[in-house]
DNA sequence: TTGACAACATACCGAGGAGTATGTTTCATT
DNA sequence: AATGAAACATACTCCTCGGTATGTTGTCAA
């Protein structure tokens, strides 16, 4: 496969991705794709098995496409708080380089699609699912370092770790590119915040309010 | 409208929030949700217009029930720093509270819904708006004072409201009941993360990585 | 008692869309 | 040239689901 000219499957998922990203999965039908691609149902249907694998293909390319983002900033040797904002900065410049693709994956997280399901379907499930574990084992692992070391705040690493992986999500829904520094503005206004919640603070304000 | 005894409309209202964030919106027909209440298509669509109307009312209730529980404390005479976490907190709370319609407005999030809308969903979806915007504001009135007295980092207001509103958002995705202390426990935990993710850092490690 | 209207249930329509079956073209191989 | 397979296009099928039109029952006022 020679670089740069695209073939055929992933000018198809780049075509899917955007029009899911835009009108939303359930909202976009193959022919819609098709269309876009000056193409038929014929050609999406050559290439993918049914609409679900089309929509795990593109989930699958998303977590991948973060991973090879952000692994190069955790495989760097440097105290946890250096570390972990790199590695945010990283997936905020991920979310908005691919928008479209990881825009499907927010969309998704609710868990079930369509009702019926194929084997090869199942089967990227699974693939993703581990690779989404991975993904976020990368932060938990500086988390806990950070933790070890005194640096951050001992809570529950499961929450922290999805709540402001959650935050870093947050441009998919807003951003609207604007210039390439802006890009770089944005990350790192996030990472900032990102690592700003997860330091210890001075200030214990842990006020509690009544139960419900 | 005795209390207590709730009329036919909450209960589809409630009956139509559970269908919805638990199987997407797009995946719930009018009949799952009339099979849920006993009753058939009928009922609902002699209280709703539409299912876009039944939708846009899931998303008004829901940005009131939030409303209702922080705007006590946006009330409150505190410094900022003690009424943002107060205000966050109860955020939570709403949302683990009222898990049902929160979701269905997550997942709205995006934009559009159905492709033809009537008149009076065009209104609703005003409405809605409107209060988001008011709801929003007051975040917004808080970090601008805290950031005049000095406590809260000075970044681009509407990016960081939404970004951490986002990261507040994030039990609607993974929440399951285990106890009333739970709720507390997470509420405050996302309230402390908040609050440092807007709080002046000491230490200021804003590395650049490199751009696209 | 009788209208009259609210509050539903029942039966039906029509459009849209996922998936399929089959035809057609291109291209490499022998 | 003949053959076969990959890579599509075309033309269907079938079913779901939103919406509607109409029938039925209870209730309440005059």
């Amino acid at each position: 496969m020679s670089l740069g000219a695209k073939t055929a499957k992933p000018r198809i998922l780049d075509a899917a991705a955007t029009a899911f990203a835009t009108h939303g999965v359930d909202q976009t039908s193959i022919d819609d794709i098709a269309r876009a691609l000056g193409a038929t149902k014929g050609k999406i249907y050559h290439h993918f098995g049914s609409k679900g694998e089309l929509v795990c293909a593109i989930r699958k390319h998303s977590v991948q496409l973060t991973t090879d983002r952000v692994r190069p900033y955790f495989e760097a040797q440097n105290p946890p708080p250096e570390k972990f904002h790199a590695m945010a900065q990283a997936h905020v410049i991920a979310m908005i380089s691919e928008l479209a693709y990881h825009r499907v994956v927010v969309e998704e997280m609710r868990g079930s699609g369509t009702g019926r399901i194929t084997d090869s379907e199942r089967q990227l499930r699974v693939e993703i699912t581990t690779l989404q574990s991975e993904y976020e084992d990368m932060f938990r692992n500086v988390l806990a370092k950070g933790i070890s070391s005194g640096a951050f705040q001992d809570q529950d690493l499961s929450v922290t770790v999805r709540s402001f992986l959650m935050m870093l999500h947050a441009p998919i829904y807003w951003y609207k590119p604007r210039g390439p520094e802006n890009c770089q503005t944005i990350a790192n206004h996030l990472a900032n915040m990102a690592l700003g919640a997860v330091l210890v603070t001075d200030s214990k304000t842990c006020t509690v309010t009544h139960g419900d």
